[in-house]
Parts: structure tokens; C-alpha cells; sequence
DNA sequence: CAATTTTGGGTTATCGATAACTCCAAAATA
DNA sequence: TATTTTGGAGTTATCGATAACCCAAAATTG
């Protein structure tokens, strides 16, 4: 590869002369500047990243730690992310931890390794406190998306997880329905306390009594398992109607129950947090609470870039949280 | 942030030794290993990669380059990519081109200063070609996933797009149906030609007839122009029944349909090219020739790695072309 | 026991770029 | 004309890590 070495010999001039060329710095005559620029494009010079971080001790290059790279929610907000990163001139190392710790942490080693300029970070759950420890002991900036992280103060963009729980739940129970599961991710994950916090609410609310055993913690990732569900199935006063903490945990819940030929809405009811990307597009059938993931993206990377650039107070930390939307599709009907 | 200076020091060894503890090279006793990984721990010690980078001119960072992050093909093809690399110890930068040529190119001079060891690349069309050129200027090893690009040899993994097409138009002819048009991508994209002529070679198997009028090239991104079916509707003879070249095209074609009110598969059949990731499994409703997404980043990075670490011969060029598999579901039905 | 290996580790140069400083000649000013 | 500016560069050190070379002390050998 040329260097800039290459070039100034050719242009005979100094390395510093072409390096202020590249950067637009210093004193250089008209005459130098385009003679350099003319070798530039000749020997197909491109700068290397690696040697001017090296000295600037910045790489422009942001990291975003998703938990689900399958998943429309963090897709749609990864390129929201990477739109504001991009106009921003930051490049984006995008991550998948696969709601998995000991991926999370084998990406936060590469992250510091590779010394970039700050992390949007989508943490797996409460144990990724050590990964973001990790993080604050190096100094490198980071802003917390969609899920909080017990004793870590933070910039972060979250959801409104409990009100929007709170808000489908009530739908259901305007439908009619009493006995309402609850599915829900893994209980070491912010999001899925809060959902249950307004699941719970709700309820309570409406004084319909809550029974543990229809609140079923499982995981955010794809459920496969289609027996999953026998234990709600099989109790006495079976539920009528299912909230699923996320969109996955609907599909799998979807799967089981067409598995058994249980029909939806007719037999249950389900709805759901997160919209499904293209599968509502093409079919609108889910009733969900659909959050605004692109904008997850942009403001979390808006937050991040300020923070990095120190456009604002270290010590102050912002908390958005983002509404989302109720949207009421086929998937709830009201109880016969 | 610590480098491998601070540890000398206060180990009481030089940067040379702590080097070499890091890299297990050379010849240490026990003793000092032990001590200055000890302190390597106390230090919260992390390798710089630029610097490393920077003198072994290499940077174990693999790129993986697709056209649409919300396309459940892509997505899941990453997850294969991404699985890949982390077995064989390179990180994965993930790249977004949009089918924009101008945001490929963009990305590709990120690749070039960043000075990754190769890349995975989905080129947008055929006009990718510049970009590639580029890659092989600096000499960059590549391999193209999904779509050919004329003029260039190159390691490649492909679907079988013309042999699929035809087994979609098939089944559709199969069902009675004559009129079958075909909603395309764009013309620059190598599948797009292979769609297309698999379906002409369908029609002309079965003595059916090629009407221009019932081809439409539009693109792979989706279709949110809800008249965009209107010339087809409006035919004298209008089609009974689509073959939509790829997944988001058939969204599109969907919900222009719906709009209309026509009921598919009762009015009009639809079948498309690759599977719709939860959407369809959330109602298998959609008859696809589902790619081995998965697989196509798999092999991909192999071919890749194999490259890049000399294990094959740089003037073979091998190409793999993965078969589709044709799902029938809801969505296309007996002519009536 | 002297000669030779082996062990354990240090020195110096280098990767490609930039910051900070220096330097000189021509232009501007006194 | 003498002196100060200033425009237009060049020199050197540095970022953090590793390759290549070097060297003393300890261990082995005949």
C-alpha cells in the first residue's frame, strides 16, 4: 500500500508537507498543493486509519452492541443509528451478543482493543454490569439503549416498558379478558421487570385478582419450544388471553399454540411489545406496543457523539424514554 | 489508557518481555511471566490493535458488506458471517450499503483505511464494479455473496436463482395459471437477470407465452408505491397470478393488493424469491424458494479466510451456488 | 574444566501518520 | 537599505507494539 512516504518522494516534497495536504492544515502554495494531490491519485492513495489513530488517539469509529441482529426492533434501530453515525463522520463496528454474556464480553474486549471513540450498548441484562464496568474503567463513553442496568448511572434511551405493558393490558381487559398470561423475557433484564410491573398494575387496577401461575419468564430469543405453554394450557381456569413481553416471545407463542390448534384471536388472544418489521407489513395481524426503533438509533447515537465530543456535562446523565405506540390489530378480540 | 511500557516499568522488565508474555513467543521464565501478567491484571491492561496492526499489517478485522440490514436473508446470512469469524478469531465489521452506490463506495474507502484483511461483499449491481476494482487495487481479498458483478473473477457463494425462479413459475403453471407476472429488481443485479430468465425459460417449457407487459422491473428495496401494481391490474388480460423476485418485493406487492382489495391467493396467487424470517413464521403464509441464508455467510467467510490465510491458490476462482428450497404455503392456489 | 549451548531477556529500528518546532527566503515595513 | 513578517516548507519525536539482532549467565558437553 502507498503511504504518504511514497508520495512525497514522488512529489518530492516531505511527508509533513503531504500529510497537510490531506488534512487541510498549515501553509502550502497552490502550486505544491495540486502537484501533491496529482500523486495522491496516481499512486491511489488511501490514509491508513490505524497509523493516524495511533498519534490522534481517537479511531472515529463507534461501536453499537445489539442483543438480536434477527430481531426488526434492533435492525430497524441499528440503521437509524447508523444514518446519525454516519452524517456525524463517525464509522459504525456494528455487534451481536445473541443476549448472550460471555459474547457480550468477548465483543467489550474487542472494543477496547480496538480503542473506538465510544459504544451505543444494548446490554444482554443485569450482569452486564461488569462489561460496562469494564468500559468506565478505560474511559471509554457509552450510552445505554432500550434496557437499564441496576447501579450504573448512565446517558441512556429506554422504552416505556411499564406504561406501555400497562396500556396492552388494558386493552385486553377492556376486551373482556380476566385471565391474562403473562410471557415474559428474562427476569435479570430491566424491560421485562417493568412489563410485568405494569402487567401487574394493570390488573391490580382493574381488580382482577393476579396469579402466579400465569406469568411465565422466559427469554427475549426465539422460543422453540412448542410444549412451552402446556403448564397455562393445562390449568384449570386457563388464561384467554397472552401478553408477550416481546415480539418473539409472540411468535413462539403463535407457533405453540397453532402446534395444539388453538386459534388466534378466536380461542386466545395475544398481544405483544415490539412490532414485527415486514411480518406486520405483510400481514397486520398482531396487536403490539410498537416502539419507535429508528429513533432508538438516532438519539441514542445523538447522545453518545455529544457525550464524546464534550458537548455536554460528564456528570449529569440523561434518561429518554421513548412512548410507543398502541396498535390494535387481529390478534385480540373480545371474550366470548 | 496502559500500554505495554507501563507494565515494563513496573515490572521491572522491558517492553520487549511483557511482548512476549502476550504473545507467548520467545523464551521467559515462569517467574517473570507470572509477575508481569500479574501486573498486566493490575493494570487493567488491553493490546492496543492499531499499534499492532500498524507492524504486523494486519488487522484481524473482517468486513462484511449487505444491501439491506432489515432484510431477513441479510440478517440471518450475518448471523452465519458473523458466527464464522468469531470461530476463526477475526471481528466482524458490519457494513450497510442500502443498494446505494454511493453509500458502497463510501464504505468501501472506510474498508481501505481501516486496512481490514478482506472482505464479504454483496454488491448492490453491477455497477458495484468500481468498488471492487478499488479492492483489488489495494489488494484486498474478497469474496461476493448473492450476486454475481460481469467482468470480475472472483471466490463467490450464490443462490441458484435462474433454477429457482423456474421451479416458482412452475408451480405456478402447475396450478393453471398463464398470466404470471413477474415484479423484478432492478435490472443491474445479476439475480434479478437470472430471475428473469428463469421465468421466461418456465413460461416456455409450458408453451405459455412471454408478455413484456407483465414484466416489471422495479428494486429489491420495498415497494411503498401502493398504485405501483396499476398497470398490471389494468391489462385487458390482467395476471392471475405474481412471481415477486424477492421477499420485499412481495411485501410491497401485498399491501398494494390489499389496498385494492384484492384477496390473495383467491384473486391473485403470489410467490417470491427468499423466506420472510419471523413474519413467516408467524403465519406460513407465503410461497418462497427459501435460500440457506445462514449457509451463505458461512461459506462465505470461509472461502474468505482461506483466501487471506494462503491456503488456496489465488487463480482459481471458485464459485458455489447454494440451492433454494421451494416452500408452498397459503399463498398461491389453484387457478380458478 | 574449558568449550559450547541454552536460557532469559535487553536494544534498536520500524510500521504510517501527525504535533511541535525550526528554518529560510521573499515580501512588507521602517 | 536594514529589519521585521510571514508564507512555505523541512526535521524530529512520538503514538504502542513487534521483528530482528544481540548478549550475559547458566547449563551442558566431551
Amino acid at each position: 500500500m502507498t503511504t504518504i512516504y511514497d508520495i512525497a518522494k514522488k512529489a518530492n516534497v516531505s511527508a509533513m508537507t503531504v500529510s497537510r495536504v490531506i488534512n487541510n492544515t498549515g501553509r502550502i502554495s497552490e502550486a505544491t498543493r495540486k502537484n501533491v494531490k496529482k500523486v495522491m491519485e496516481e499512486l491511489n492513495y488511501v490514509p491508513n486509519s490505524m497509523a493516524r489513530s495511533l498519534v490522534l488517539q481517537k479511531t472515529k469509529i463507534l461501536s453499537l452492541l445489539i442483543t438480536d441482529i434477527t430481531n426488526p426492533f434492533y435492525t430497524t434501530l441499528a440503521r437509524g443509528a447508523e444514518d446519525s453515525a454516519k452524517q456525524n463522520g463517525y464509522k459504525l463496528l456494528l455487534g451481536n451478543s445473541d443476549e448472550d454474556y460471555a459474547k457480550e464480553k468477548d465483543y467489550v474486549d474487542m472494543i477496547l482493543s480496538t480503542r473506538v471513540d465510544g459504544v451505543l450498548f444494548a446490554p444482554a441484562g443485569d450482569h452486564s454490569l461488569d462489561q460496562l464496568r469494564q468500559l468506565q474503567t478505560h474511559q471509554i463513553p457509552f450510552v445505554l439503549l432500550d434496557r437499564e442496568v441496576p447501579e450504573l448511572a448512565s446517558d441512556m434511551v429506554l422504552g416505556d416498558s411499564k406504561e406501555g405493558a400497562r396500556r396492552l393490558v388494558d386493552h385486553l381487559i377492556e376486551l373482556g379478558h380476566r385471565r391474562i398470561a403473562l410471557i415474559n423475557g428474562s427476569m435479570d433484564v430491566s424491560t421485562a421487570r417493568l412489563r410485568e410491573q405494569g402487567y401487574v398494575e394493570a390488573l391490580k387496577l382493574a381488580g382482577i385478582p393476579v396469579d402466579e401461575e400465569l406469568m411465565l419468564p422466559l427469554s427475549y430469543r426465539s422460543v422453540d419450544d412448542l410444549q412451552v405453554l402446556d403448564p397455562l394450557l393445562q390449568l384449570s381456569d386457563p388464561p384467554t388471553a397472552i401478553f408477550a413481553a416481546n415480539n418473539f416471545i409472540a411468535v413462539g407463542v403463535i407457533k405453540a399454540l397453532r402446534a395444539k390448534g388453538i386459534s388466534v384471536p378466536e380461542e386466545i388472544s395475544i398481544a405483544c411489545f415490539d412490532d414485527l418489521g415486514i411480518a406486520s407489513e405483510l400481514h397486520p395481524f398482531m396487536t403490539v406496543a410498537a416502539q419507535p426503533a429508528y429513533q432508538f438509533g438516532v438519539l441514542g447515537m445523538q447522545l453518545l457523539i455529544e457525550k464524546i465530543e464534550g458537548k455536554t456535562d460528564p456528570q449529569t446523565h440523561r434518561k429518554l424514554i421513548l412512548p410507543s405506540e398502541l396498535l390494535i390489530r387481529q390478534s385480540t378480540s373480545a371474550l366470548k
